[in-house]
DNA sequence: ACAAAAGTGTTCAAGGTACACCCATGA
DNA sequence: TCATGGGTGTACCTTGAACACTTTTGT
């Protein structure tokens, strides 16, 4: 039923193609954080001189024998010192001169922990966080890919649970909003917000409150462990 | 304010990482079109023995100095001869094994075409449309990649103006709407979805009718050519 | 007592869903 | 005249938006 005429095996194929292998691939990550009522980023001085002084995100060439998933992973380990963090693709950026040393097509993804987590290695000396806000021109094309994933973030934080990633394992709901408020630039209700955060049954209560508040101390939640769907 | 140290110039950080250009980059295609009621993608047979008698997407290497826009846009105008056709990124496939000739990364791209206007070439014997439906077990990965591109597209249908891309010129709301329903996989009534198209603005009366058709004719419409956002 | 934020309900508008009848055309 | 789909409106429900007062704690 499906004449099979000119058949290449793959080796042939790889050996015509072989003149393509001339593009490298790299992985970026946007790896935000929360802190002092900001959306921050990990950021790193760039390490070249054409963009000399100005911050770029953390990334790294993709390895022959590695998926790109597992890339950005490393990355964000190896950066952070963290696992099982939240990571997702957004997508790829792949225009001719993104890159001063050649030919680079980057694969853009974003992940979201909790900043307290994260201790900073001395060695690192460059490695900071930086609000999202307070970023203007950045190394390559990465603030657009800042922006990218930014928005992305935004079109998802009401569709799925990922902001909790951002927060300490217990945090009062005031927390919560003023995270949503830092990550969507906008200000809301509260009243409209606890309900609408309610009915997605995301939240469990700890049962325990804030302490040393100035103020009315409000209940701990932690995120649901076993979500209803 | 920023203090430079230990800065590589790009050339210098090229040769350091000359080993790692070893990750070909493809870009794949997933055409749509509409046909007989239902949705259709633009396939062609695997030259890959691995593959044999398996459908394929569409799909290239991308070359050196091209930007990975313009190789999908290039993959698409060789393959159907049209431009000024809809394409958008969807996602990078980066598993190591996905493809037998070697490390092949590839950017999956999604399009809308009318599929009237496309003449299959002759001397393309193994290029075919295929119902969406029809299609299991394909080449590669690629099932996987048609089954996030039809995804993607499906939370896009009422976002954005984008099936008529898929239609001739001039249509009746009964065609747009079976095209919505084959697109979603499921039906819609009628009066609440014209109701919901109506307030996009996204379409304009032609003032013309059906023709010879075996019911009261309907109004043709044509897409909107300044949209009012 | 005061300051500060917690916690809570109702009203209104908009959008989604379910549903039935008469109309225009070709055979 | 019949078969086929065109074209239309209403009632109900759900969701999102606007909005104010009492309560609890620390100082």
């Amino acid at each position: 039923m499906t004449p099979i005429t000119n058949l290449k095996s793959a080796a042939v194929e790889k050996r015509i193609h072989q003149s393509y292998f001339k593009i490298a691939l790299s992985v970026d990550c946007v790896i935000f954080g929360y802190a002092e009522k900001e959306l921050q980023v990990l950021v790193i001085k760039s390490d070249l001189k054409e963009f000399a002084g100005q911050w770029s995100l953390l990334g790294d060439l993709v390895r022959p024998e590695e998926n790109i998933d597992k890339a950005s992973y490393r990355v964000l380990e190896e950066r952070t010192g963290l696992k099982n963090v939240y990571l997702e693709q957004v997508q790829a950026f792949g225009e001719c001169k993104r890159h001063p040393s050649g030919r680079v097509v980057t694969i853009a993804y974003y992940s979201l922990l909790d900043i307290s987590n994260h201790k900073l290695q001395l060695s690192d000396n460059d490695l900071c966080w930086r609000p999202v806000r307070s970023l203007r021109k950045m190394a390559f094309d990465h603030r657009q890919i800042l922006d990218t994933c930014l928005q992305r973030l935004r079109e998802q934080v009401f569709e799925k649970p990922l902001l909790f990633n951002l927060l300490p394992n217990k945090f009062a709901l005031r927390n919560l909003q003023e995270l949503y408020e830092s990550v969507l630039g906008e200000t809301l209700d509260r009243r409209n917000f606890r309900k609408k955060i309610a009915v997605k049954e995301w939240l469990q209560e700890t049962g325990e409150m804030e302490r040393s508040v100035l103020h009315r101390p409000g209940r701990l939640y932690t995120r649901q462990t076993s979500p209803k769907r």
